[in-house]
DNA sequence: GTAATGCGGTAACCCCTGTTACAACTGCAT
DNA sequence: ATGCAGTTGTAACAGGGGTTACCGCATTAC
């Protein structure tokens, strides 16, 4: 059982004004997401703002042809910039959203987030800045498809969800991981297979040890 | 010589209120870019922000070893999304702009735009629009890259560019194109004649036609 | 136990694309 | 006219990586 709002507001409590904590904790509702649950999909309207409270969404593009491609992850704290957009103009999503571990989040009607932008100077900071990573890390994302090799790629990968999961042990087929770097199950196998033969990890069934000097 | 700002400030009228558009006439400086002038490169802060009257800007990034890659173009009522993020947050632009055409653009001081969020609901969602735009076409350019072949993304580059022109006489350089695509020249040549001899277009010396059924 | 399913290893194959090299051609400068 | 710089055509080669196929192994279901 989930307690009120007031207890996970103060995770915003770096980046938002007092008045506007308060707000927040009057017109957010508290959710809980469970890992794996796709939250958003490509095409569908935008009907809340989540805010990240606990956990991480990992967001990607989808083409037609269903072949996917990791974008980036929303983390505590952070929310997502593709949502403040299409909500304050009621376009559809171009993105999928996941929840990438179970999630706690705080989603808040759209109305209200417009109306802050101009009431709450640490609101409209805040979401500007959120802007402005999501475009970082895309265009990030944008130099390692168009200049990296797939092995540069897949170090970086593996580096990242180290990083947001906390642990050097990943739980991760091969199948998985192509998917998030939209190419096949083979080629990530064969690349492994090099990593461990150079000593940068151990290969375990759906199971990923990075070792010291990776 | 240029006039008066107030000749130009009706390129936007039909986004913004009148007061706003009283404002804009009584803060922006008009400027004149020749075309080939690089307006914004990497790790510049920035300064003011354009809202392009005439001409077209192109953005891209570059790396670090010099390869470069078309992101997308700003047109005539448009602005960029990079600049409205760069310069409420005063970071450095992490990609490059140069004038595609001669350009006339409205340069607003920064202070003004931040200003202008909260007291004009019109430039608001001017702002949110463009910066929405502009991650729709970033997205696309993310799968061009990581989902097409190089045959395919010369096509929709040439398209594009006949757009922006407004012409089917493309005066390019097989290098020039390869530079926006982030490629080898010899690939698009080999690429373009293909093309020629599937009679879509034409090949010159610096210049491309574009036929009927392309 | 056995069967079925999913995961991972490996080989073989081929296409795309990046690279180098060189020749032919254009246009401009002198 | 001659030379030079920039542009284009083409061949040859190499490597990355996408694809298919098949096998062994682990896990789960029955």
């Amino acid at each position: 059982m989930l307690s009120q709002p007031s207890n996970y507001t103060n995770k915003f409590s770096e980046f938002f004004e007092p008045a506007l904590l308060a707000d927040l904790e009057a017109s957010a509702m508290l959710m809980e997401i469970k890992s794996g649950t796709t939250m958003l999909n490509v095409g569908q309207s935008i009907k809340a703002l989540p805010l990240l409270v606990s956990g991480a969404i990992k967001v990607s593009r989808m083409n037609e042809e269903g072949q996917e491609l990791l974008l980036y992850y929303v983390k505590e704290g952070e929310s997502c910039a593709m949502t403040f957009n299409c909500s304050m103009l009621s376009q559809s999503s171009v993105i999928k959203g996941t929840a990438e571990e179970d999630s706690i989040l705080l989603c808040l009607p759209v109305k209200v987030m417009d109306e802050w932008m101009v009431k709450y100077p640490s609101w409209k900071r805040y979401v500007m800045a959120t802007i402005l990573n999501r475009f970082t890390e895309i265009i990030k994302c944008i130099d390692e498809v168009a200049f990296k090799n797939m092995d540069q790629r897949l170090v970086s990968y593996l580096k990242e969800k180290s990083k947001i999961t906390g642990s050097t042990v990943l739980n991760l087929t091969h199948q998985q991981i192509g998917d998030d770097l939209g190419t096949n199950r083979v080629v990530i196998s064969r690349l492994l297979k090099k990593l461990e033969n150079d000593k940068k990890l151990l290969i375990y069934n759906k199971q990923i040890k990075l070792l010291k000097d990776f």
